[in-house]
DNA sequence: CGTTATCTTGACTGAAATCAATCCCGGTGG
DNA sequence: CCACCGGGATTGATTTCAGTCAAGATAACG
């Protein structure tokens, strides 16, 4: 069922797909040359794949080059918590790199595609290139102030802001990066995802999505969720929404 | 009943205090002249000052050279998370300086020292020590796996154990900077604090703190709490607690 | 076709929130 | 000196939101 490949590395910076949406900061001649050298290779994987695992120790870090997966941990019992997503020109496993044992999963969502960095030449980068080591910090700081809106949710808003917050935060991601056209995210998510990212149970996810959808607000078909008025949800659980300038990727 | 003053440059960073802790990882002589020349001041407030407020853009990042302090948001009709603390070596004021408006607050809880950094002087950081900005980024994963481990307890675990996990998290913190002594924490925390953090209910928090006195775990003593089993308490959360390797600050 | 995963609903239970008093203690000012 | 006040801690009674249990419905899959 899972299935991870690892192959040689077909695409060079230079043609970079993510390079081309307006949603990110493109890298100039000399620091994409430095990218390409630092990338050692690409991976890919099957949905439901684990990517790193809570408690080892990983030489590589990655960016995703199409498709999703998120950050999750879990208790002995089994209790999951779902920490964040991760999306096109998000680098996961910063963490190992710095602080060595890794202290989260990273399980893929949809099919994924991620660029391979070897951690140990990531001292390099910030020795050379202060701009690309600026921009990791960049993403760092990104990844914080999406957990401390998170955290805001499961720990004080109800069921029902919560999940609206949580909906209208995954279409405008996925939105900036063209996994959602129209209304539709272009991920197979679950009920079960939405439970665990937000620490409720299943049963009463469902219940509550039922509620939206009443409303009006949004939808679940197959596997999937169709997002009808983003503006509505954000409205409704107190959100300001995401930052849209430009954003630097590696 | 709130002040801050702002104060002239007291203390040179060779004779920082922080830097004779074992706790920290220090700087070498190049390094340190840098960040002499870096910090423009210092910065004292008493108990509940607003450090930074919530939408508002700061000229200046902070490290906490004495006292603690937390970071927190709030929703329109008061409802308030508090996302971590800050204590001595910590840096705050890092997402204004990478993306422009603060979308949380700081609040002193005890008399606080900070060294103040112009927020315009970071670049050169970047681009003249690679070594600091390296250490910067720690300090953001670092930021980055307690906030993980804070989205674990609020989501899943139960009122008990994210108690016993908060207290337990808690000491150890104040032990490694010496905000702790024997069992005693020497910080003015009331009961609404740890019910802010963990999405608890004032009530409910109080109630259950009870129990882990009645086993013997913890205590309130006015207005500070003893943490009577550090073991038993992470025990009783399942966490694996804090890595203790020399960390770095600036 | 069974099989398995996901979604859906209803009935019941339970953990935590809310409401409402008290208590305690350290100011503060008459 | 002592009454008054306010912030914090406590406790009991009640309510409510969310969890658990249980049973189907639906649909993709080998």
């Amino acid at each position: 069922m899972e299935k991870i490949n690892s192959g040689p590395k077909r695409t060079h910076c230079i043609d970079c797909p993510l390079r081309r949406k307006s949603h990110f900061r493109d890298l100039n001649e000399e620091e994409l040359a430095f990218v390409d050298g630092f990338k050692v290779g690409e991976l890919s994987a099957d949905p439901g794949a684990t990517i790193f695992s809570q408690g080892t120790n990983s030489a590589h870090i990655y960016t995703i080059l199409d498709g999703a997966a998120f950050r999750f941990k879990i208790l002995e019992d089994g209790r999951r918590q779902i920490l964040n997503y991760v999306f096109p020109g998000d680098m996961v496993g910063l963490q190992s790199f710095l602080m060595g044992e890794m202290q989260y999963s990273v399980e893929s969502l949809s099919n994924l595609r991620l660029c391979v960095f070897e951690r140990g030449r990531m001292m390099t980068l910030f020795e050379k290139h202060p701009s690309l080591a600026y921009d990791v910090t960049w993403l760092a700081a990104r990844e914080e102030r999406m957990l401390d809106e998170n955290l805001l949710s499961v720990g004080r808003r109800t069921a029902l802001e919560r999940i609206a917050y949580f909906l209208a935060f995954l279409y405008r991601r996925a939105m900036a990066v063209g996994l959602a056209d129209g209304t539709r995210l272009d991920l197979p998510i679950t009920q079960r995802h939405v439970a665990d990212t937000l620490g409720l149970s299943l049963v009463h996810t469902n219940k509550t999505l039922r509620r939206l959808t009443d409303r009006g607000l949004a939808r679940w078909r197959d596997s999937s969720c169709e997002v009808l008025d983003p503006d509505g949800l954000q409205e409704l659980a107190g959100w300001e929404g995401l930052s849209d300038t430009p954003r630097p990727f590696i």
